[in-house]
DNA sequence: AACTATTTATAAGA
DNA sequence: TTCTTATAAATAGTT
């Protein structure tokens, strides 16, 4: 999704590996979302930066 | 992404919803690879469906 | 941080 | 349920 194709490598330039990486920490917490409420379904996520910094998502608790 | 737009809220059909949770539980995994490898990140994601099957994804081992 | 061209994911349909 | 296709959504490159 973009003006250029994705190879699956890492992305070498420091900056734009971490605007990518803001990027699409954004989305795939989205996704987990959007699959736990449409599906019903129980989702955990967790992201750790190059940096080590840590990011999360957890569904919401059930019934 | 689709022929209409999603509403976020459980979709009621459980055909419809199976359907949707085998879909979206694919992107959302091979998203997580995505960012774990373009982005030199280590992720982790972990599904339950409505009947507690369990799907998950681990990042590969750093360096 | 915003924008937009394009790719990618996927809702419906076959 | 696997494949196709039209369209929504994500996002790569740009400003």
């Amino acid at each position: 999704m973009g003006r250029g194709k994705v190879e699956l490598k890492k992305i070498e330039n420091t900056t734009s590996r971490q605007v990518t990486f803001s990027k699409r920490r954004m989305g795939l917490l989205k996704k987990a979302n959007e699959l736990a409420i449409l599906c019903d379904a129980q989702v955990g996520v967790i992201v750790f930066s190059g940096s080590g910094k840590m990011y999360e998502y957890a569904s919401p608790p059930w019934r």
